[in-house]
RNA sequence: GGGCCAGUAGCUCAGUCGGUUAGAGCAGGGCACUCAUAAUGCCUUGGUCGGGGGUUCGAGUCCCUCCUGGCCUACCA
C-alpha cells in the first residue's frame, strides 16, 4: 500500500472559483479517488492563499479587514468544491497559525543553509499611501512610446517591458500620489547555490520532459537569480521574525500552505506530520496548472531541499480552460463560475466525466466546447452506461440477481483483464484514455444486451430462468463500468450501490461478479442534458450585453432585477482615488465621430487603421488597438467617441491623430464607446 | 528576430522501434430493433497524414525547408 499526499495549487482568494479552476481540482480529485479506490493511503490538501497586496486593497475598497474578505470567500470556495464532489481531507487557509509556524521553520532552516542574502531594493514608494508600490499599482506614460496610463511593468501600447522607476509622471493607483524613489531593505533567496540540486531534481522524473526542457532552456541554462522573498510594511502577510516591519512575499507563503494544511489535517485526526514530510514512505503529488510552473519546479524544491523537507514524487501540470475554441470570456458568458454552474441545475459529475474525458497529461489547453458536452454526456453516460441498468434492471425486480453467474462468453472476464490498463491510465493522469477504454466496454455490453433481448424473453415464462441470467450479465457488466468510473462518478457509484443491493468500495469488484443479491426498483441515474439548460448558464454568466440590448432583458440567475455584476473589472482596474476638477475633465476633448473608413494593417498584431470623421472634410487618421476584436467592415458607418485633441504621435505604420475610446481588459475584449441615435459627428461630450 | 510545441476524416483525437491496406468516438447516410431517457445494434460515406524536398527496400513516423496556429523570449512603433 502506498501512502500518497496530494495537493491541489491554493486558490487565491480574491476570486472566486472559475470552470477553469475545476480543471485542476476536478483532476485532482478523480487521481485521489482512484488511489483510494485501489486501496493507497491517499491524503489530499488544499487551502485559500490569502495573502499579498491585492487582498489588502480590496479590504480597504470594501472598508473592512482583509480577514473579513478572505473568511467570505473561503467559505465560497468550499461551498463551490463541495458541490462539485472534491473531497478534500482538509482545507485549510495560508493565514492560519500553522502556517506562521512553518513559515518561521522553513525560514530558519534555510538561513542555517546559507541561502538567504540582504540586499537594498529601490522601489516606488506611495508617500501618501505610506507604502511601497507593487509593479501594476503604477501607471504612468511609457517610457517608450509615451503611452498614457500604463501599468509599472509593462506598456500595453507598445509592448515595451520596463520597471515602474522608469515611466515617466508616474502616478499610484492607490492614492493618486506621485510616488517617490525610496530604498529598502529586501531579503533574498540564492537558489543559484542549489542549481546542481535542480538540475538533477528536474530530470528525476518528477517532472514531465517537456517542462524540464524547457527549464533547462529557460532557467537553468545560465546563473539563477536571486529571489526576492521579503515585501516591506504593509503588506498582508506574514512578518519575518528576525526582519522586523518585512513580511514574506505570498509566494513564499503559499506552498508553506500545503504542509500547513497536512498539518491542521495531522492535528485533527492524530496523525504524525513528519510521516507526511520528512518520510521517505510518503509520496507527495502535486497538481498545478502551467502558469505556476517555475514556483513548483524551482523555488518550491529548493526551499525543500534546503530546509529537509521530502521533495516532490511529481508535479502534475495541466493547461488551461477555453470555452467553444476560445478563451473564456465574461461578454459572451463563457466564464462560467462553479456557483453558476451548479444554480443551473446541470449536474456537476457531468462536467468531471467531460473534463476526464478530456484530460491527457499534456501541457495541452483543454476546451469545453459546450455542443460537445452535451453530446458525450447524453451518449456516453445516458445512451450507453447507464442505459444497461435502464434497460434490464427491470426484469430482475423480482428474483434478484441470479445465484451462480451464468456463462456470459467472456466478456465480464475480459472487461476485468481490462482493468489494468484502465488502472495504469488513471494512475498516469490519461483518463482521456481510461475514458475511452470505459465506453468500449460499455458498447460491448449493450451489444450483449441487443443480442439476447430479454425483452423476448420476457413474453415466455418458461424462458424465465434465462432472462435472469441475461440481465445478471447486463447488471455485472454495468456494475464494473461504474466501478471503473466511481473516480470520476462517486455519485453513481453510490446509486448503483443501492440499487443492486451492495456497496461499491474498492476497485477489486471489477474483478468479481455480483450474485444473487436484490435489485430495487430502477429511477434514474443520470438525466440527459438539454442544451437549453448549458444555454441559460451561459445567459447567467454573461456579463454585458453585446450589443444595444437592455441588460434587464437578461436577468441573471438570481431572479429579475439582479444583474449579477461584480466587481472583477474593478479589481482589474482599481478606481482612480485622485480627484480632478472640471477644467482638467474639459481640457479633454472629447468628439463623436464618424467611422468613414476603417482597414487591416497587415504587419500590426493589434492596430486597425480608421478614418474618423468629425464633419464636413473634418478627418482625423487613428490608429486603435482593436483588431482583436472588431472586423474594419463592422466599423464603417458607425459613431464612437474619440479624443480630438490627444497630441499626434507617430507609429511605425503613419501618424495617429487621436484615440478612440473603449472600455476593456484588452485583446478581443475591447469594447468601443457609441452614442444613442440622433447624435452627430463633431458633437462634443460634455 | 530567437526558442519550443503542434498541424492526421466535418469535429475531438489515437497511431509504439520506420514495417502489411492510416484507426476510434462523435457528426452524416442506410438498415434492424422496440427493453431502454428519440436510447441500442449492424452496415456505410468520408483522409494527397499542412505544402515541398530528402534519407530508406519501405516515411504519418527520421532529416531539411516553407506555411499556419499556440506558447515562451527579445525588440520595434
Amino acid at each position: 500500500m502506498r501512502q500518497i499526499l496530494v495537493t491541489s495549487a491554493l486558490p487565491y482568494a480574491n476570486g472566486h472559483i472559475h470552470l477553469g479552476h475545476l480543471v485542476e481540482y476536478i483532476q485532482t480529485d478523480i487521481w485521489v479517488r482512484f488511489q483510494r479506490l485501489v486501496g493507497n493511503r491517499c491524503v489530499f490538501v488544499c487551502a485559500d492563499d490569502t495573502h499579498g497586496t491585492a487582498i489588502s486593497i480590496r479590504a480597504k475598497q470594501e472598508g473592512r479587514s482583509e480577514e473579513a474578505v478572505i473568511a467570505d470567500m473561503k467559505a465560497a470556495h468550499e461551498r463551490d468544491f463541495a458541490g462539485f464532489s472534491v473531497s478534500f481531507d482538509n482545507y485549510g487557509s495560508t493565514n492560519s497559525p500553522s502556517n506562521r509556524a512553518l513559515c518561521n521553520e522553513l525560514w530558519q532552516k534555510i538561513r542555517a543553509a546559507g541561502l538567504v542574502v540582504e540586499k537594498s531594493v529601490t522601489q516606488l514608494f506611495d508617500p501618501v499611501a505610506k507604502q511601497f508600490l507593487a509593479d501594476r499599482y503604477v501607471r504612468g506614460n511609457c517610457p517608450k512610446c509615451g503611452a498614457p496610463d500604463q501599468y509599472g511593468d509593462s506598456c500595453d501600447k507598445c509592448g515595451a517591458a520596463y520597471s515602474p522607476t522608469d515611466l515617466t509622471n508616474p502616478v499610484s493607483a492607490l492614492s493618486g500620489a506621485t510616488p517617490e524613489l525610496q530604498s529598502s531593505p529586501h531579503w533574498f533567496i540564492n537558489t543559484e547555490q542549489m542549481h546542481d540540486f535542480l538540475a538533477t531534481w528536474t530530470r528525476s522524473g518528477a517532472l514531465h520532459e517537456d517542462v524540464a526542457n524547457w527549464l533547462a532552456g529557460a532557467f537553468l541554462a545560465e546563473p539563477l537569480r536571486d529571489w526576492d522573498v521579503s515585501r516591506p510594511a504593509p503588506y498582508f502577510g506574514f512578518e519575518i521574525p528576525d526582519a522586523p516591519g518585512n513580511y514574506w512575499y505570498v509566494w513564499f507563503d503559499a506552498p508553506i500552505g500545503y504542509m500547513a494544511s497536512t498539518k491542521d489535517w495531522c492535528d485533527r485526526v492524530g496523525e504524525k506530520f513528519d510521516d507526511w514530510w520528512r518520510s521517505d514512505q510518503t509520496e507527495i503529488h502535486h497538481f498545478i496548472g502551467k502558469d505556476i510552473t517555475y514556483f513548483h519546479t524551482l523555488f518550491w524544491p529548493v526551499m525543500l531541499k534546503a530546509a529537509g523537507f521530502t521533495l516532490p514524487k511529481a508535479v502534475h501540470i495541466h493547461g488551461f480552460l477555453t470555452v467553444n475554441g476560445e478563451k473564456m470570456s465574461k461578454s459572451k458568458g463563457t466564464f462560467i463560475r462553479a456557483a453558476t454552474y451548479l444554480q443551473s441545475g446541470l449536474d456537476p459529475h457531468y462536467l468531471r466525466y467531460f473534463y476526464a474525458s478530456k484530460l491527457t497529461p499534456k501541457l495541452d489547453n483543454l476546451d469545453l466546447g459546450l455542443e460537445d458536452f452535451v453530446a458525450k454526456v447524453n451518449g456516453d453516460l445516458v445512451g450507453k452506461v447507464v442505459n444497461l441498468a435502464s434497460r434490464t434492471a427491470k426484469f430482475v425486480r423480482e428474483t434478484g440477481l441470479a445465484a451462480v453467474y451464468p456463462d456470459d462468453g467472456g466478456l465480464f472476464a475480459e472487461a476485468a483483464a481490462e482493468g489494468t490498463a484502465i488502472a495504469e491510465a488513471y494512475e498516469a493522469c490519461d483518463y482521456n484514455q481510461a475514458m475511452r477504454r470505459i465506453m468500449a466496454l460499455a458498447d460491448r455490453a449493450n451489444k450483449f444486451v441487443d443480442e439476447r433481448a430479454p425483452w423476448t424473453l420476457k413474453k415466455d415464462p418458461s424462458k424465465a430462468a434465462e432472462l435472469q441470467q441475461v440481465c445478471t450479465v447486463a447488471l455485472n457488466l454495468f456494475r464494473q463500468l461504474v466501478v471503473y468510473l466511481a473516480p470520476v462518478m462517486p455519485r453513481l457509484a453510490e446509486q448503483t450501490g443501492e440499487l443492486l443491493s451492495s456497496p461499491i468500495g474498492s476497485w477489486n469488484e471489477t474483478q468479481q461478479p455480483l450474485v444473487g443479491t436484490a435489485v430495487n426498483e430502477y429511477k434514474h441515474l443520470l438525466s440527459r442534458v438539454d442544451m437549453k439548460q448549458v444555454e441559460a448558464m451561459v445567459e447567467a454568466s454573461r456579463e454585458s450585453a453585446p450589443s444595444n440590448e437592455p441588460a434587464a432583458s437578461t436577468p441573471a440567475a438570481g431572479g429579475a432585477g439582479t444583474w449579477n455584476d461584480d466587481r472583477s473589472a474593478l479589481d482589474a482596474e482599481p478606481l482612480v482615488a485622485d480627484r480632478i476638477t472640471i477644467d482638467q475633465f474639459t481640457a479633454v476633448d472629447l468628439r463623436v465621430a464618424r467611422v468613414i473608413e476603417a482597414k487591416e494593417v497587415p504587419e500590426a498584431k493589434k492596430l486597425l487603421q480608421l478614418t474618423l470623421l468629425l464633419g464636413g472634410d473634418e478627418k482625423r487618421n487613428v490608429f486603435a488597438g482593436i483588431k482583436a476584436a472588431y472586423k474594419p467592415e463592422d466599423l464603417v458607418g458607425r459613431l464612437v467617441v474619440m479624443v480630438a485633441n490627444l497630441e499626434p504621435r507617430q507609429m511605425k505604420f503613419g501618424l495617429s491623430e487621436g484615440m478612440v475610446t473603449a472600455a476593456g481588459p484588452g485583446g478581443p475584449e475591447v469594447f468601443l464607446l457609441g452614442v444613442d441615435s440622433g447624435a452627430k459627428p463633431g458633437q462634443r461630450v460634455h
